[in-house]
RNA sequence: GCGGACGUGGCGAAAUGGUAGACGCAACGGACUUAAAAUCCGUUGAGGGAGACCUCGUGCGGGUUCGAGUCCCGCCGUCCGCACCA
């Protein structure tokens, strides 16, 4: 028999248009069944897809096949998160407009999408910049506005010199903007804030819900919103030394228990304090300057040495009276944690430590760790931070840490400076406000008009969307919104007078941070949400996207939605029930012997036995083989993926994507690898076609198959059974294992059915075999798709796959009457044992002792006990 | 410094405390072919043995257990995140 490869360019194509002509996968909000909402993180419209996109959108789109094969009405949509800066670079490089640039990328990459065969409902694509987005984004801040969510305040922020605009903390990484990587400045601007820090408890606690979520997405987002619980308290100063007669100083600890340990004071170079003594002394001045140019490189953090300087301010020790500390202003106090000033105990804090050595301050150990003699307890140079009995500490003396932080703040609590307390406990959170204006073209409108009567004013909601001009000039650095002749003059909307709009935009994180909802009702104008359609789509059950987004874009998400939920948006608190961060696609790099790099696409792989070899396929010029690492353009290492889809077709290209490695892990991307599951590919269109010829007796009558029918169907089920525990559990490489297993299986049953004569097999083994080969269909249809559809329709049906309820395994065929256990004799395995599947642990044993393999392996002794775990092992302990 | 993950054949990896290495890749041997491609069959952790089999083996050292890749303690190494957070 002759069978045709598999065209796979041919059928995907046919395959593509008979899904969209029936529009299967189109959802109602309307629909009855259950729903399920799996989405996969939104892309960036950069102009053309990255491999890493083909990995997260296969995995998103497997479980959305199999979830409606299931029998959910399932929820895969997909969208553009577009604005950002790449458009505005673009246009200065290209003098192309951003909007021009944008769609034409969105265009682009939906096509390439497209060819991946994605089970996406299209009629729900949203793009961030499209105004009928953005209008929704700009009420909501309204609304937020108005419910005390936003600020606006002056603040310190840091200002990339490079894109000419504010960085959030969080896209400040080691001193450099996240995107230009340029050295970040401090500059004071007036800006607008979300006030996250609100819900800082909320957002902590409710971690511990998020139990579909990995557990480093949870410590890392715990860690950004770094809870401490400490005391605030104030430090009374000697009037005579302040510069304008200040008499108290507020400093956070969360080591109270030390305050008599304490040798000094310590204020941040930004600190109030320091700037009015600054005021009265000019090497304090010099002092704090150079302070300020250290601050933001990255390196110089890691190594800056204490420095401090003596700003003359004495303080009193609450405890005492008489016991005057120096205060130093200092280079690692930082103004934004706490208060901007702390208490220092040397002996047991090792930055402490090494400013009190440096200007010899001394140190006092007030914590003695348990069985130490208090006397010989000394401190030189590394500080103690352990547990341990207090020393040296009058009141507290003997007592456990926790014992005397609470003696301190019961005492501090208690204890009144004028009508209001030295102390109180309280909670800090490293956590800080969202900073969201952005000074750059390409982003959402902040709507508010600036009256020099009124001040901020927002607009009222019937003017919006504030839309962003069209005629727009890239040519000089900056804000082209501020720069535009006439777009930011406008009157006040409440008294009439002249105004100006504000120009900046919102940060783009705002834009992601709310788009799962829109996609539960993206047609709605009037409302960003239908509150039916969100509360009942919502919360995404299944969200894929890589582990950078673990903090940033999920933090802001979780926030957003709670705000909305307080604007009465949304109906709940968290937006993405269950989360799974996925590896990145690495590939080997090629280095040329000049040193740069060729691209896999100009390399040819050869091996001669022990060795790989590479060579560039235009020179034949030896190519050296480097580590395998992440894919970028610098290292050429990357690959196309509609080259891959060219040449393989995209049921290849999936199938290998999640093949190879956990899928929380990285996978490298290999060119065997990939023909691998290209052969897979026409292995299983053959052994389909083949069954399909195949002579078979007309269904049912399972009751009495014969043995050789009855083991196919069994090793169908078992199959059926594993891999769809495996797709539930997101364990995709190991469910296509067993995917490969069964046809291994499957091969083998249809060649000894076949005989050494190449006969047909019996009608019966047929039919076995054509039930077998329909499970196989099903099973590989979620990651390959358009394969599964063609087989489907060799195997002679007239339906769609994807459109067919998923299989159930037939229990009957998951347990046998007989088993086969592994016998261990003192832990090592020495032969098998086969009983029947109810047997007792007596029947079990009998069997197991009366072996040939057992009896040699005890060698004459006697079994002291035999252990039988039923259904899995026995161990026969002598 | 703090936090986390990981360490299993030549490679990617499997393994509810219960037969370590499923499955794939690579490699080797063979079949088919004039030849190649494609396909199919076999071998493939290390060592020993003609063979049935035996010994060793999951980074290192201990421990718990009838039984440990898995659990506990202590090291070593790699990777990731945060980082002067009081």
């Amino acid at each position: 028999m002759n069978i045709e490869r598999y065209n796979a360019r041919v059928a995907e194509a046919r395959w593509q248009r008979i899904w969209d002509e029936r529009g299967i996968f189109a959802t109602r909000n309307d629909d009855p069944r259950p729903k399920y909402y799996v989405l996969e993180m939104f892309p960036y419209p950069s102009g053309r897809i990255h491999i890493g996109h083909v990995r997260n959108y296969t995995m998103g789109d497997v479980v959305a096949r199999y979830k409606r094969a299931k029998g959910f009405n399932v929820l895969h949509p997909m969208g553009w998160d577009a604005f950002g800066m790449p458009a505005e670079n673009a246009a200065m490089a290209n003098k192309v407009h951003p909007r021009e640039w944008t769609y034409a990328n969105i265009d682009a990459m939906k096509a390439q999408l497209r060819l991946m065969g994605l089970s996406l409902d299209w009629d729900r694509e949203i793009a961030t910049c499209d105004p009928a987005y953005y209008k929704h984004q700009q009420s909501m801040f309204l609304d937020f506005l108005a419910a005390g969510l936003v600020e606006r305040r002056l603040s310190k922020v840091n200002w990339d010199p490079v894109d000419m605009t504010v960085l959030a903390n969080e896209q400040v990484i080691d001193g450099r903007g996240w995107r230009s990587g340029a050295l970040v400045e401090q500059r004071e601007l007036t800006q607008w804030f979300f006030k996250i820090t609100d819900y800082a408890e909320e957002l902590l606690t409710a971690i511990d819900g998020l139990d579909r979520w990995p557990e480093k997405v949870r410590i890392m987002q715990r860690n950004w919103i770094g809870r401490s619980e400490g005391l605030l308290f104030s430090f009374a100063l000697d009037r005579a030394t302040t510069p304008n007669g200040e008499d108290s100083l507020d400093v956070f600890t969360t080591r109270h228990d030390t305050l008599f340990g304490a040798k000094f004071l310590a204020l941040s170079p930004d600190h109030p304090l320091a700037a009015a003594a600054a005021k009265k002394d000019p090497a304090l001045t010099g002092f704090i300057s150079d302070c300020r140019r250290t601050g933001t490189a990255q390196e110089a953090i890691d190594k800056a040495d204490k420095l401090g300087f003596d700003t003359g301010i004495r303080a009193v020790h609450p405890f005492d009276p008489t016991w005057k500390l120096p205060v130093y202003v200092a280079n690692f106090i930082l103004m934004d944690y706490g208060t901007g000033a702390i208490f220092g105990c040397p002996a047991h804090d090792q930055r402490d430590l090494d400013f009190a050595n440096k200007y010899g301050l001394g140190n006092t150990p007030v914590v003695c760790p348990e069985g130490q003699d208090p006397s010989t307890f000394v401190i030189t140079d590394i500080a103690y931070d352990g547990e341990g009995r207090m020393i040296n500490s009058r009141f507290l003396d003997g007592m456990t840490i926790p014992q005397a932080q609470e003696e301190v703040a019961r005492r501090l609590e208690t204890k009144m400076r004028g009508n209001r307390p030295v102390g109180q406990r309280q909670v800090q959170y490293r956590l800080r406000d969202w900073g969201i204006s952005r000074q750059r073209y390409w982003g959402c409108p902040i709507p508010i008009i600036h009256c020099p009567n009124c001040g901020a004013v927002p607009v009222p909601v019937r003017d919006l969307p504030v839309t962003l001009p069209d005629d727009v000039s890239f040519d000089r650095p900056g804000n082209p919104l501020d720069h535009h002749p006439t777009w930011k003059h406008v009157v006040c909307p409440q008294c009439g007078s002249a105004a100006r709009r504000e120009t900046d935009t919102m940060d783009t994180f705002v834009d992601s941070s709310w788009y799962f909802a829109r996609f539960s009702d993206p047609w709605i104008t009037d409302a960003p949400t239908d509150r039916a359609a969100v509360d009942s789509w919502l919360p995404v059950d299944q969200y894929i996207g890589g582990i950078e987004h673990a903090i940033l874009h999920l933090l802001y998400s979780r926030f957003f939605t709670r705000a909305m939920k307080a604007t009465g948006h949304i109906g709940m608190d968290e937006p993405f029930a269950g989360l799974f961060t996925q590896g990145m696609v690495v590939h080997e790099t090629y280095r040329k012997a000049d040193g740069t790099f060729a691209s896999p696409s100009d390399v040819q792989v050869t091996s001669d036995g022990e060795t790989r070899r590479v060579t560039l396929i235009a020179t034949g010029e030896p190519i050296e083989i480097g580590p395998v690492e992440k894919m970028s353009k610098s290292k050429r290492n990357t690959v196309d993926p509609n080259e891959i889809v060219e040449a393989f077709g995209a049921d290849t290209a999936r199938w290998f994507m999640l093949s190879d490695s956990p899928p929380e892990r990285d996978v490298i991307w290999t060119e065997e690898g990939v023909k691998g599951a290209s052969r897979f590919v026409q292995r299983i269109w053959r052994f389909t076609a083949e069954v399909a010829a195949l002579p078979r007796a007309a269904q049912a009558q399972h009751g009495k198959l014969g043995p050789k029918a009855t083991e196919i169907r069994r090793i169908a089920h078992r199959a059926l059974a594993a891999y769809s525990a495996d797709i539930e559990k997101l364990r995709f490489n190991v469910g296509i294992a067993q995917v490969y297993d069964l046809v291994n299986r499957l091969q083998a049953e249809l060649e000894s059915a076949r005989g050494d004569d190449r006969k047909s097999p019996d009608p019966e083994t047929g039919a076995a075999l054509f039930e077998a080969a329909e499970l196989l269909v099903q099973l590989i249809a979620p990651v390959m798709p358009h394969l599964a559809e063609a087989c489907w329709e060799a195997l002679g049906h007239a339906s769609l796959v994807a459109t067919t309820p998923w299989p159930e395994p037939d229990p009957a065929l998951l347990v046998e009457e007989t088993i086969t256990l592994p016998v261990q004799v003192n832990g090592k395995k020495r032969a098998d044992v086969t009983v029947p599947r109810q047997a007792g642990k007596a029947e079990v044993e009998a069997a197991v002792l009366a072996l040939d393999a057992v009896k040699r392996a005890l060698d004459g002794k006697l079994p002291t006990k035999v252990i039988v775990v039923p259904h899995r092992i026995v161990n026969v302990v002598a």
